[in-house]
DNA sequence: TCTCTCAGCGCAATCGATTGCGCTACCTGC
DNA sequence: GCAGGTAGCGCAATCGATTGCGCTGAGAGA
């Protein structure tokens, strides 16, 4: 863009070679030069407005300061409060983050990851968490490091960092067995992720455990529209059944508010609905949305915590992190009639 | 990460110089290589599994393929949309987006600005459209390329794309006349931003074309929390005055509802609301808003598009597009009583 | 006074790709 | 058969920073 300063520019007006520049300007090295040729270089630089080029640097070290993030979609409301956690801790360790979204497309999908490949991004975020990203796991021989967020998969071995579905589910269903429900029906996401099979394996347990009835309902994806077809069907088949309603998360809650609001159904008087991530503004829906509560920003920094280490030569392995998560209960959920 | 394959890997295994190979692997230059040399080549380069270096080529090229997105928040529902816009423009010509947080904070955003410029990217977009941006309006002469997106900002000299505010205002206000409103509450944004000052004028303009009692209270920030305080402020002073309510945006206009539900009136029976922005879920809201819809997505199209048309030379100026809104009607604006 | 040591710094290779320049054939036209 | 032209490709510089190695000179020790 403009006509920068170079490391050269620096050491022909300080009249040193520019090795002893690039010795004087970085903290690991400053030590191999006087002190006094340090503070001049120092001031020089800073007077000529020196700033590094960090693409050369790379091109160098073989490092480019850069993860890469591959999510599903930027705009479900989980995934911000995830970058901005990663970003926080990125940030002030001199990392960039190069974000791309995958619709769900699994070509796509590694299209993008060959894209950031390309661009020598030191570590990937991985949040699609589809089985199919196992296949990214051959490249873990190469050396590839990568950490999983919000959804793990079977058999990986990369870290992950998640959040304790499994006791989020258990605590729905405590609540809504406290206020009398008996008849309970899981909106379950599709087959493939790790949080439907955790989620529903949680209902099905914890159900059994209280003397519950319990159904599962598959969506076709973690989206109101997936929810409000899925309970459309069930309404259909079984109306009148079910007075409790988990939902796989919030998306698929809220799709469950619009199919009861269709037909009549008052939620919750007729029935109670509890939704999982606690997004933004589940507060402000009609009604305000009891659901559990997963720290999506403390993931987000969990998992740029573990890349750095693999990138710093730390041999952490698989290791698996769950994050705990808490019940926040609101208008959604009342006693059975 | 791993051991890479290089162009000269792919040379050597070819029998072929690297420029030779460079030139092979490039659309530009293939033309100056043999054809049959240009598919052996090739098909040598696929067996390797060569993948070009991006920032190898950067450094020569002097350009990153990258452009820096600064916004003030990315959990601010309406910069997702944006962004993916941007994609998906950026994405298929090659390009890559690496997007930073200011929170709003004018030190922070310069220096995230210069650690996008140490990362040589090849053009800004830049979302926060504070007048400090002005700023930056100083490395306009040393040839920065940059387009304002949201907000523009008075007298820089680089294009912007944002929404039709003054239309959007002025449906907003038509609407609530038609049902018989008198007495007009703007809740406007801080001072600072184009947003805020053109919807303000918008306000005041349309109010008095139509003979409107009209009232206008700042708030701080563009936020949920501002938009409960001022509207607190604003009961406190004239308890049951104003009947409609124009929000500076839809975070704004949440604060209104929340203020009115602490004090027991209703909405839209006693006061009726209108936000802007048209945010996801807006409609899930209680009540659903009614608000004004902006294309976020395709102005980060169009930033995008305005952005690769300076990099790539054409000399664009200080050119404003602005694109169309719509109203947006729900369950928060009534009959005035 | 002479050697030895080491702090301080310069030299030049290196990272991987791009590209202006020029060399070598071969081909054409006369 | 020769000058001129051109296609095809190699050579080497270049982008800007980092870094192993080695040189120089000053200070220490004998």
């Amino acid at each position: 863009m403009r006509e920068r300063v170079t490391l050269a520019d620096v050491a022909k007006a300080a009249g040193v070679h520019p090795g002893t520049v690039s010795r004087s300007l970085n903290e690991e090295t400053e030590k191999q030069v006087n002190q006094e040729t340090v503070r001049k270089i120092r001031k020089i630089a800073k007077k000529l407005g020196y700033t590094p080029n960090t693409v050369a640097r790379g091109l160098r070290t073989r490092k480019s300061m850069t993860i890469g993030v591959i999510l599903p979609d930027l705009t479900n409301p989980i995934f911000p409060p995830i970058v901005r956690g990663i970003d926080s801790y990125l940030l002030p360790r001199g990392y960039s983050v190069l974000v791309v979204n995958t619709d769900g497309d699994p070509s796509l999908e590694k299209k993008l990851f060959d894209s950031l490949m390309e661009r020598q991004v030191d570590g990937f975020i991985i949040a699609t968490g589809r089985s199919d990203t196992a296949s990214i796991a051959e490249y873990h021989d190469h050396g590839i490091k990568a950490v999983l967020v919000n959804r793990d998969v079977a058999g990986i071995p990369f870290p992950a960092v998640t959040a304790d579905d499994a006791t989020g589910i258990r605590l729905a269903i405590e609540h809504l067995a406290s206020l009398g429900h008996k008849k309970f029906l899981h909106l379950s996401g599709p087959a493939g992720f790790s949080t439907s099979r955790i989620r529903s394996k949680a209902f099905t347990d914890n159900c059994k455990k209280l003397g519950l009835h319990a159904r599962i309902i598959k969506t076709t994806a973690y989206s109101v529209e997936a929810g409000q077809s899925a309970m459309d069907k069930y309404l259909d088949l079984h109306p009148q059944d079910a007075t409790a309603v988990v939902a796989g998360n919030d998306l698929l809650a809220l799709g469950v508010y619009h199919s009861l609001r269709l037909r009549g159904l008052r939620c919750p008087e007729d029935v109670s609905v509890v939704g999982f991530n606690n997004m933004s503004f589940a507060n402000d829906f009609q009604p305000p949305m009891t659901t559990v509560h997963a720290p999506y920003f403390e993931m987000g920094v969990e998992a740029a915590r573990l890349i750095l280490s693999q990138i710093e030569g730390i041999e952490i392995g698989p290791m698996k992190i769950t994050l705990p998560v808490s019940l926040v209960v609101r208008g959604s959920t009342a006693r059975s009639a």
